[in-house]
DNA sequence: GTTAGCCTCAAACAAGCGTTTGATTCAGCC
DNA sequence: GGCTGAATCAAACGCTTGTTTGAGGCTAAC
């Protein structure tokens, strides 16, 4: 008889999304993971097969929906306000946000997304680029059709500057701290709303 | 009698720069350090007491000169251009451009500073926020004297906007890939002039 | 009742970690 | 020459790491 409402497998997942979100997936160890999880430390390897493995694993449970609900969000806003660059933004920050106030462990995977980005863990970055980078060629295409005479290399470079600005702002690695007084919650809609303003105008730019 | 060049101290300095850019601070030893400095293991605590200690002194050594060239280029802007926001943005970017042009290690520091950020080490993040917040508070000051009714809030969101962006672009984390035809040097160049023009009209965007 | 297969467990493994030790080398100074 | 203090060294310290082992519990099928 135990007390966990889910399975080893999930336990150990959720602990090491935490977990890694917080210290980074090296300085984290398959003991402090176990012991969240409250599980066996043999459990990771009879499941997983290795520490690399289970990273990979953290990453395959969110990131299929996220970029799902990116491009289904994406469809939706060229179809009912085509032109428009701000709801393409929204459509590709929005679910980053959804997932970061998910209560289920979503806002720490934000955190281990920002970590993938800077670990250059070789496989993981390639493993990224190759499994989601449809997802941002979908979006450079849309930007592309609300911006008159973007030239492909800006265009490409301010979806970089895009991508960066909303990893460290919903990561909480800047100099933001969360006042008190507001909600987690409400502090990254605040800051979801702030990085379109900013980035609708920064892609409008012209050179 | 020795080949090098540089002394025991600043081996230890650049190697470690260069494993930390390339590994994270966590997954490098101090045996790679060591090894990859010329020098006995022991020669890390007897210079730098620590490993902690280590990372700290990494970034003392550029950072320091980092930010004095932003304060300086930041009164040159304000005091020829005054009311001018590109000429400030510039200041706070170009400073970094130059470091990560710099034939010395320059740019593994770089890389270096967007692990900080995405490792978030409590003490690491102290001692940057101890001691180089005052740069940021007069660019902040600054920035404000440039944009008519940007609040505070908003403020420090777009500045996170911007340190988000530049260090994922300076890092060569996104998406652009540096054409063959093009050098490194030039490559960073339009990536600077393309960030402050996108900054530039984020933080003009009205809410 | 027995068997089979999945799962969990305490315990141990070799390897690597950051750090410390004590001896040794070497330059500069009285 | 003798002394001093900084620098370097090989070796070892105690500890943690990821991984493996083999015994045993449990459920379900026969």
């Amino acid at each position: 008889m135990t007390t966990h409402h889910f399975s080893t497998k999930d336990r150990i997942l959720s602990a090491a999304e935490a977990l890694f979100a917080r210290q980074g997936f090296a300085a984290t160890s398959l003991r402090q993971v176990t012991s969240r999880a409250d599980v066996n430390i043999a459990a990771v390897n009879y499941h997983f097969g290795s520490k690399e493995n289970l990273v990979n694993e953290v990453f395959r449970r969110r990131m299929d929906q996220m970029s799902e609900e990116r491009l289904a969000a994406l469809k939706v806003a060229c179809c009912e306000r085509p032109g428009e660059l701000e709801p393409v933004l929204a459509a590709f920050v929005e679910p980053a946000l959804a997932m970061a106030q998910d209560r289920h462990g979503g806002a720490d995977f934000v955190r281990v997304i920002a970590r993938a980005y800077a670990e250059s863990n070789d496989g993981l970055r390639k493993f990224l680029s190759d499994r989601y980078g449809h997802v941002l060629r979908e979006f450079a295409k849309a930007i592309t059709g609300c911006v008159e005479g973007l030239g492909k290399e800006d265009l490409y470079w301010r979806l970089d500057f895009l991508a960066g600005a909303l990893v460290y702002a919903m990561s909480d690695f800047g100099l933001i701290k969360r006042p008190s007084g507001t909600s987690e919650s409400s502090h990254r809609q605040r800051a979801a709303a702030a990085l379109i303003r900013f980035a609708s105008a920064g892609f409008k730019a012209t050179n």
